[in-house]
DNA sequence: AAAGACCAGCTTCAACAGCTAATAAACTAAAAAC
DNA sequence: GTTTTTAGTTTATTGGTCTTA
């Protein structure tokens, strides 16, 4: 036992992460279970083809009916993908896939099924770094009586060789939980109490948690807190959005599409031996390659320009400079009333998510949740110094109790909030206008009758990035080919018709007209009356214009300009206006207004 | 328009015989601190990287070099233009003078030369505000008489001068000459500032300016529907910036160890195909999709699919409760201010009434920006910002997209096993109260409250910009640790480490908390942690044992073969030779000169940046001192401590008061004349160290003691 | 009416060229975690 | 080894006016 675990640890970065996702197609009572959990798993794996994840996936169906193909020997379980790289075939099938067709099993017997799914892992040629069966069922029909031992023993040999079982419940809320599950939950778990996972029905939702099941538990960084003196408790960072949202772009050759990687040469090259050369043989690639030679990390200099100098640091000292302070850590520094975390304010970065860790202290959950309530109790917000990894630079964050992030199924939890610096801050131009400004009632009426009618529910997962999904549809059209797919809508747009309601002349008769009051935008140019183009309004002010011919300033009236004046002066010889350059109707100015 | 600058200053420094001596023993005197205090000054607007011009002018000195006393024969004697009015440069600190003069220069003067350059030496510039800074302590009086003074006085309101006097406290009553008074009304007069020497170092010059830039605002019509268009402008409010510009490269000179002039770094790009390894020309280099295991080339997709953002833009989406919006759907990085467009005083009202409205009725906004006609939507939230002493403003925040939200999952807490006491949560409840940083300090500071948003400095930067003023002050010595003026800056505040000591040892007996043996799992990151500490230990005693170059060790094996044959303290083993040459019946008093040489040459030459042979020699020489006669030690620290001070290097000197290497003290050998640690440099201290370090020396004495038993 | 091309201001003997800067977005490299 | 994050780059555009399709 203790070599095999030694043997798994040696390599435990190796590989690929594995899922098999189960789906139960046992449907008696004729619910839309299978049917969401299969509109999932479609989309769960669509998620994967997007970002070209490294994730093997498998899916296979249990519950279903005998049929002659079905596996060798296994009865009720039909494997449509096996465990593989998500690829656009598999994907086609499984959408095609009528969970229906396959019929229905006499009794659900699950141990089979189980079985089957940790073979489809030990035939996988890949190396895989995790093994996840992924159950989409209900949790109120249990197997028959007479398989449930069997699967209590099959889950427990699961949990030992280090596959893990996990169940997403698909289903309406309210449906009981049968007891085999409890126990076949908390067998998965290794014995231990679990909570019964929530009840979920959204085919998006199942899609959400599918993903994310599938997907590496990753915690920014798994820290002790130091509360105080001798007392720290184990918590792990995590951020909860994503850094970069973005899929895999990658170079292609124009004629093969053959994938390119990117190489940067860094080479040091002498300005000097060659300097009688010509200028252009500097340019030339190959007369410059001969000079070229590596460049050692010991010989490379990196200087900033500071009071007329060059100052100079090695390498090494460079490094030193952004890594001048201790090793990771969370200390607490103390107290501060909630009040002051104004995000208006003091909003600099994406935060983070503080969740406790039993991994390294154990009891660690207990006291982070007593801090928890009692920061909430008092309305206060925890002040510390983090520094996330070893080497990055450390600065005070606020820890705020919060619950529920993101409308997340996660209980309790700290916002890890950055607290600026005074580097961070700039120093705006104010104009001391404020007095001439008087805010009446009836703007106060005006404005609040145009803030309630556009009024709405703010949910942290209505925008969508309309470029990322329009490109995927522009991708999955070449890909998919014939799939249909719904079509494309852009969130980051209001549904107009609110719009429609706004009595847009009372907001400008009491507020407008904006511009007016603009700046001149300098005393030789024309007033910057209006926001939008200055509109000519057929006066000509002979001293301007004399003014200009005067100063050879006439360039400065706009074409308009100078065809109007052109016209007004009533000149016989004029020719015609149209077609001609600025320049030569400036030049008319000059010739025939003097 | 001229060349437009903000700020010109022309500093004047006194440095003629009036300065050259202390008040009290062993204090520095007012040249030694003006001295510092104006290399600071210079430092710190070198590191600010601001437009403004900087002159230096000597006051006292043995020259005279000035425009005026060029025009006027015999007058204006004594005031030396050290540097006229320019960026300023490292030059300006480096020319300083060591010493003061025996000479006296009439301040006055001073001022006047001052005046004459800003308005005659600076051709073409055009500069907001004009200041001279004045450091003397009014110990060499005017001559000039009282209606010349006036004149001068006039000429400074008229052109708009600002006179600044740092040293000196011209409010103390105790120093009320006329000349003092003088300079009073001239400050008063002038709406100048005033600061002694202790607190513009500690307040004003303890820390870097970083370079500054100047907000520029995008210019916008925020549309309410298709028909209503506020013209606002925004403005970056906060952002997280690097501390420095982007480092650029060069190639060290085998010979000069400084960048070669003769070779330079150029770096290339090339695209190597996967399939063959060769490489591709950057022409036939196209953008492609990776779908699943498919590669979809860009060029294949539907150009009439992709999204066209349209127009730059800022529109409203619509209103939603403020509490709606959480820090965790905050993304992006930092945060605009909107205002009306400048100018447009109705922009504004529009602008104020929305957020008075919005402020009473708590609902923010949320919108739509395109930042410039094609570019990516992003959506932002605007919250009302009423803050009578700053600003009234929308603030706009940056939301996430669905796309970046994680939906990770964790394991429940809500389990009995993990349930908590009325009691337990009490016990935080109690550590809350002990740990307020909003009363972290007595009523004495200026503000109790700790670590103020921000007000306070980052250390990481502090730390860099440092490192760049000491490297170009102090060219091929190694990089100081962090100053403890900028460790302190994460530190707890004292008063309240001391509030939590009971509440937390409540606290432990609280909860069970186990620490969860090491997995095998973690063996091996813990190995390499090891490895790494082993490597940093090596780093660090390298000059002391064995180095990494080749020939280190082939000198270091004969020495201690030879040890029996030396004749001088050496700089590779000077404890030792030290030792060798005493059993050998050197005269200490032969030993101890050559002993403090090999310290000071150690000191010189140490690469490692913690001197640790030089501390060991150091602590070696005053043992031996304390049993012998203190006065040699103290004699030639006191030399030497003054020669770090004016090479700056205040890692050495903050080095010797930590190891305890300070004057020998009366208390350890009777025969020494100091009572206690009167560090020349102790104001670079905070007054709380200063009984530590009485502290830490009295353990020496005890350790010497039983050294000694 | 909309989209794209094109020159922008500042020096000052004058005319020239040759500078100038903030910002968002896109990108790469490097580090660290699992 | 792979994924994720971040720090640190580089690059293009900014604005107004005029012409053109």
């Amino acid at each position: 036992m203790e070599s095999d675990e030694e043997n798994e640890e040696f390599q435990a970065w190796k590989g690929v992460p594995g899922t098999v996702v189960l789906i139960n197609a046992f449907n008696p009572s004729s619910t839309e279970s299978p049917a969401i959990s299969h509109v999932a798993t479609c989309r769960m794996i669509r998620q994967h083809l997007r970002f070209a994840s490294n994730h093997y996936i498998g899916v296979c169906l249990y519950g279903t009916g005998d049929s002659e193909a079905a596996s060798f020997g296994l009865q009720n379980v039909t494997e449509i993908c096996s465990l593989n790289l998500p690829n656009l075939d598999d994907y086609k099938k499984l959408q095609s896939v009528n969970i229906t067709s396959y019929g229905q099993a006499k009794d659900l017997k699950l141990s089979d099924a189980l079985w089957h799914c940790s073979k489809m892992f030990t035939n996988c040629k890949k190396q895989l770094v995790s093994r996840t069966i992924l159950m989409l069922t209900r949790l109120d029909i249990p197997p028959v009586e007479s398989d449930h031992r069997a699967t209590y023993m099959r889950v427990s040999d699961l949990v030992q060789s280090k596959i893990e079982v996990k169940i997403i419940n698909v289903a309406n809320e309210d449906v009981p939980v049968d007891q085999f599950y409890k126990n076949f939950l908390s067998e998965a778990n290794g014995g231990k109490e679990t909570a019964v996972p929530k009840a979920i029905w959204d085919c998006k939702e199942i899609e959400n948690m599918m993903y994310q099941q599938s997907h590496r538990h990753l915690a920014l960084a798994r820290l002790s807190f130091e509360i105080g003196d001798g007392l720290a408790i184990g918590v792990g960072v995590y951020s909860l959005l994503k850094s970069n949202a973005l899929p895999k772009n990658v170079n292609l050759h124009r004629d093969t599409n053959a994938i390119l990687t990117s190489a940067t040469k860094t080479v040091k090259v002498s300005n000097e031996g060659n300097n009688s050369n010509k200028v252009q043989m500097d340019v030339d690639e190959a007369e410059n390659e001969q000079k070229q030679l590596p460049v050692l990390k010991s010989e490379l200099l990196h200087y900033q320009n500071y009071g007329g100098e060059r100052i100079e640091f090695t390498d090494k000292e460079k490094k030193k400079l952004s890594n001048p302070f201790g090793p990771p850590i969370l200390k607490l520094l103390g107290f501060k009333p909630a009040g002051i975390m104004c995000k208006e304010k003091w909003f600099l970065k994406a935060g983070y998510f503080l969740y406790p860790n039993e991994d390294v202290i154990e009891g660690s959950t207990v006291a982070f949740k007593a801090l928890h309530q009692a920061c909430l109790e008092m309305k206060v917000v925890a002040i510390c110094v983090l520094c996330t990894r070893v080497n990055s630079k450390p600065y005070i964050v606020a820890l705020a109790p919060c619950g529920h992030p993101l409308g997340l199924d996660v209980e309790i939890g700290f916002d890890v909030i950055r607290i600026p610096f005074i580097e961070s801050v700039r120093q705006l131009p104010t104009e001391d206008e404020g007095d001439n400004i008087n805010v009446s009632e009836a703007h106060r009426r005006t404005m609040k009758d145009i803030v309630n009618t556009l009024k709405f529910d703010y949910k942290p997962e209505m925008f969508e990035n309309p470029k990322l999904q329009s490109q995927y549809k522009a991708v999955e059209a070449i890909a998919l080919a014939d799939e249909e797919l719904e079509p494309f809508v852009d969130t980051t747009k209001p549904n107009m018709e609110k719009f429609q309601e706004l009595e847009e002349d009372l907001f400008d008769h009491l507020f407008g007209p904006f511009g007016a009051t603009a700046p001149k935008r300098s005393g030789t140019k024309e007033a910057g009356v209006s926001s939008k183009r200055t509109k000519f309004d057929g006066e000509i002010d002979e001293n301007l214009l004399q003014n200009r011919i005067s100063n050879k300033k006439v360039n400065m009236y706009t074409v308009e300009q100078l065809k109007h004046i052109l016209k007004w002066k009533n000149i016989q010889s004029l020719p015609a206006l149209t077609g001609l350059k600025k320049n030569d109707l400036v030049n008319l100015v000059y010739e025939y207004c003097c | 328009m001229p060349p437009k600058v903000d700020q010109a200053a022309i500093l004047i420094l006194d440095i003629g015989r009036n300065v050259s001596t202390s008040d009290e023993k062993g204090k520095k005197s007012f040249f030694e601190e003006a001295k510092e205090c104006v290399a600071r000054v210079i430092e710190r607007k070198i590191m600010s990287q601001d437009k403004n011009l900087l002159g230096v002018m000597l006051l006292g000195s043995k020259k005279t070099q000035n425009n005026m006393a060029e025009q006027c024969d015999g007058a204006f004697r004594h005031i030396e233009f050290l540097a006229e009015l320019q960026a300023p440069t490292w030059k300006m600190i480096r020319d300083f003078p060591e010493k003061p003069t025996k000479s006296r220069g009439d301040w006055m003067d001073a001022l006047v030369v001052a005046a004459d350059h800003f308005k005659n030496g600076l051709s073409q510039v055009k500069v907001n505000s004009k200041k001279i800074l004045l450091m003397t302590n009014f110990m060499c009086p005017t001559c000039l008489d009282e209606n010349d003074i006036e004149k001068i006085l006039n000429g400074f309101t008229e052109e708009e001068f600002e006179l600044d006097v740092i040293g000196p406290d011209i409010y103390d009553e105790s120093l009320k000459s006329e000349d003092i008074q003088l300079a009073r009304k001239f400050v008063e007069t002038t709406n100048g500032e005033t600061a002694t020497f202790e607190y513009a170092m500690q307040s004003c010059l303890l820390f870097h300016k970083k370079r500054t830039v100047n907000p520029t605002p995008w210019n916008v019509d925020l549309s309410i529907g298709p028909n209503i268009k506020i013209p606002v402008s925004s403005y970056i409010r906060l952002r997280d910036e690097p501390a420095v510009k982007t480092w650029l490269k060069a190639v060290k000179d085998p010979v000069t160890l400084t960048a070669s002039s003769t070779e330079g770094i150029m770096s290339h790009k090339m695209h190597i195909n996967t399939e063959n390894q060769e490489v591709v020309e950057p022409d036939s280099v196209i953008k492609g999709y990776h779908y699943g295991q498919q590669i979809i080339p860009f060029a294949e997709c539907d150009k009439s699919l992709l999204y066209e953002p349209g127009e730059k833009s800022l529109s409203l989406y619509g209103f939603t409760d403020a509490s709606n919006i959480n820090w965790q759907c905050l993304s992006g990085d930092g945060l605009a201010y909107i205002f009306g467009r400048k100018g447009d005083n109705k922009a504004k009202l529009a602008i104020r009434c929305l957020i008075e409205c919005l402020h009473e009725m708590s609902l923010v906004g949320i919108v739509r920006r395109v930042y410039n006609k094609g570019n990516a939507p992003k959506m932002f939230a605007i919250l009302p910002v009423i803050d009578t002493n700053n600003y009234v403003c929308l603030s706009m925040i940056p939301l996430c997209y669905k796309e970046e939200i994680k939906y990770m999952a964790f394991p429940p807490t809500n389990l009995k096993r993990y349930a908590c006491s009325k009691e337990q949560v009490d016990g935080f409840k109690e550590l809350i109260k002990a740990m307020d940083l909003m009363k972290a300090y007595d009523d004495t500071y200026e503000g109790t409250e700790a670590f103020p948003i921000a007000e306070t400095v980052s250390p990481s930067v502090q730390y860099v910009l440092d490192c760049i003023a000491f490297r170009a002050l102090n060219p091929g010595k190694p990089l100081p640790e962090p100053r403890d003026d900028i460790l302190t800056l994460f530190k707890i505040p004292p008063l309240v480490q001391k509030r939590s000591k009971e509440p937390i040892e409540k606290l432990k007996n609280l909860f069970t908390l186990t620490k969860v043996e090491a997995k095998t799992r973690d063996r091996k990151r813990t190995q390499q942690q090891v490895d790494a500490d082993m490597n940093d230990q090596n780093l660090e005693i390298k000059p002391d044992n064995q180095s990494n170059d080749g020939d280190m060790p082939t000198i270091q094996l004969p020495v201690t073969k030879k040890s029996n044959t030396i004749t001088k303290i050496g700089t590779i083993d000077p404890v030792n030779d030290y030792k060798l040459l005493i059993s050998n019946g050197t005269p200490l008093i032969d030993l101890i000169p050559e002993m403090a040489k090999v310290i000071e040459n150690i000191v010189d030459c140490s690469f490692d940046g913690t001197y640790t042979k030089a501390l060991e020699a150091m602590k070696h020489l005053r043992q031996e001192c304390v049993k012998a006669d203190p006065a040699p030690y103290n004699n030639w620290l006191q030399k030497f401590k003054k020669e770090l001070t004016d090479r700056q290097k205040d890692d050495v000197l903050s080095l010797i008061n930590d190891r305890q290497l300070n004057f020998i003290l009366k208390a350890e050998n009777s025969s020494s004349t100091h009572e206690n640690v009167d560090s020349t440099q102790s104001q670079l201290y905070e007054n709380d160290t200063v009984p530590d370090a009485t502290e830490l020396t009295m353990d020496t004495e005890i350790n010497d003691l039983f050294d000694e038993m």
